[in-house]
RNA sequence: GGCCUCGUGGCGGAGUGGUUACGCAGCGGAUUGCAAAUCCGUGAACCCCAGUUCGAUUCUGGGCGAGGCCUCCA
């Protein structure tokens, strides 16, 4: 079995996977809030745990690797959006729940083994802040819980900060209800108008990094593999979330491999929603094929920043066009997938997929060369294979090339223009036919003159 | 201000203490009535300065430039 080495956020090199239990690999990663729709940007997380987790199931088997994907139901924002509608969180939630469940399937992105829901495991929140509060790592104060970050020896390991750095920056608001400036909110009291819970100490709401513990604690355990999720999230929130799990669980370590996807940029600028500079997958399918977009994103490493723009998806298309007339030359039925050990091997270096890339350019040009059945058997195979560990190549060639909406009287044209320029071919009547395949561009159609007579397909 | 990341050919983008991926675009050839596709071949890069070294794009230091986190954020 090949090893495979993640960069470790914690220690800021790549390190090797060794799995608590190989028969239970265990891996968390931050999904999203559901207040409105993801943009392209909060993809990136989902593409690239993705990769990782197909590559874990590979490797230690389907039944061996569970994967939890949360959903944070319950925060500011959604209270917000829920508030200006007038209407229950619920329905705000589930409303962008289930956007977001189509925009990642559009995406070829796997479920995850769980998707648990913050406002479902109020319980064990209440429990974990139960625990800080007795063993003296909480507070409670007028206005909610607080974690008392000083009482937590070494804070900041994740981001590399520590607490005098902060307290010099001058960007932490000065709260008078807080012990420390760096506390945070593991509770907030209720609010009128607000969604509230029953708690030991006070009615009120989870904070933001609460849920992530408590879940994680319920889900997977006290300590997993891997934690992942965006870069902005290192700080505060993982952070938090260590300080919370470690501190109610005798300093047992959370997670053993923290792993951090770069932004997706766009104008060269953070894709951010308060910046306003955000595209959502509709507003891109509207122009290119969703595939194109997974691959776009595997293009670039996953830590990388990587530049949002059309030209990046046009030639992620053009590539998916090269590996789709690879895939029909040598199209056979019930060839079953094999994951070439090239492939494997970029893979479980930290996830090279530009790396994997590049092999499957040595497997598409195999393809192109086979002739005989078992080459073919062999390209396809493997071009299946890295399909299947990088989540593209999922259709058949005919179904990438014609997924075009069917417009019949169009159709029927373009097969007339076809026969009578087959016609005029035949007749070796040069300027008609060429004349023809120009009519046939102006209609977006390529005309491709092979051995068994002329195709065509939309451009 | 504190912490951190990055700077590779026309473009995208890996990687490496010496032989310098891969894709797109370009160029030459094969093939084609013409094309398309495909195959073969080919030119082209490592921000600047200093240091370590037999040798640095790769390591160290400095500079310049870009970006991120420190507040909600993938």
């Amino acid at each position: 079995m090949t090893e495979i080495f993640l960069f470790n956020t914690l220690e800021r090199k790549k390190t090797q996977l060794i799995p608590q239990n190989p028969k239970r690999v265990t891996m968390y990663v931050c999904g999203p809030t559901v207040y409105n729709r993801a943009h392209i940007g909060n993809m990136r997380p989902a593409i690239v745990f993705d990769v990782l987790f197909r590559l874990l199931r590979h490797t230690y088997g389907a039944d061996h690797v569970v994967y939890a994907r949360n959903i944070t139901d319950v925060d500011d924002k959604i209270n917000a959006a829920a508030l200006a509608e007038g209407v229950d969180i619920s329905v705000i939630t589930r409303k962008y729940t289930e956007v977001y469940h189509q925009d990642i399937q559009s995406l070829n992105v796997l479920l995850p083994n769980l998707e648990p829901r913050a406002t479902a495991h109020i319980g064990e929140i209440i429990a974990l802040i139960q625990k800080l509060i007795d063993e003296g790592h909480a507070y409670t104060a007028e206005d909610g819980v607080y974690f008392h970050v000083p009482s937590m020896k070494n804070y900041g390991r994740l981001s590399g900060r520590n607490l005098e750095d902060m307290q010099a920056g001058a960007r932490i608001e000065i709260d008078e209800k807080k012990k420390n400036p760096a506390d945070f909110a593991l509770w907030k009291a209720a609010k009128p108008n607000e969604v509230s819970w029953d708690a030991p100490f006070g009615a009120g709401r989870p904070g933001w990094h609460i849920e992530c513990s408590a879940m994680i604690e319920k889900n997977l355990g006290q300590t997993i593999d891997i934690h992942g999720g965006g870069h902005d999230l290192i700080f505060p929130h993982h952070e938090n979330e260590i300080a919370q799990s470690e501190c109610a669980h005798g300093g047992a370590t959370l997670a053993n491999i923290w792993m951090h996807n770069g932004f997706l940029n766009f104008g060269s600028e953070k894709m951010s929603k308060s910046l306003g500079n955000v595209l959502n997958i509709a507003e891109i399918t509207a122009t290119f094929k969703p595939e194109a977009v997974r691959l776009a994103m595997l293009s670039a490493h996953y830590r990388a920043p990587l530049d949002w723009n059309d030209d990046l998806i046009t030639q992620s298309t053009k590539t998916l066009d090269r590996l789709y007339r690879a895939l029909e030359n040598v199209w056979l039925d019930n060839v079953e997938a094999i994951a070439p050990q090239a492939l494997i091997e970029a893979l479980c270096d930290d996830i090279n997929t530009p790396q994997a890339l590049a092999v499957l350019s040595e497997l598409v040009k195999n393809a192109n060369k086979a002739q005989n059945d078992v080459d073919k058997k062999q390209a396809l195979a493997e071009l299946k294979g890295v399909g299947a560990l990088l989540g593209i190549l999922q259709l058949t060639p005919d179904e990438w090339f014609n997924d075009k909406p069917k417009d019949d009287d169009l159709n029927a044209r373009i097969d007339a223009l076809v026969a009578e320029r087959t016609i005029a071919r035949a007749e070796k009547n040069w300027g008609r036919a060429d004349e023809i395949r120009k009519e046939l561009a102006e209609l977006k159609v390529e005309v491709k003159d092979g051995a068994d007579g002329a195709t065509w397909r939309f451009l």
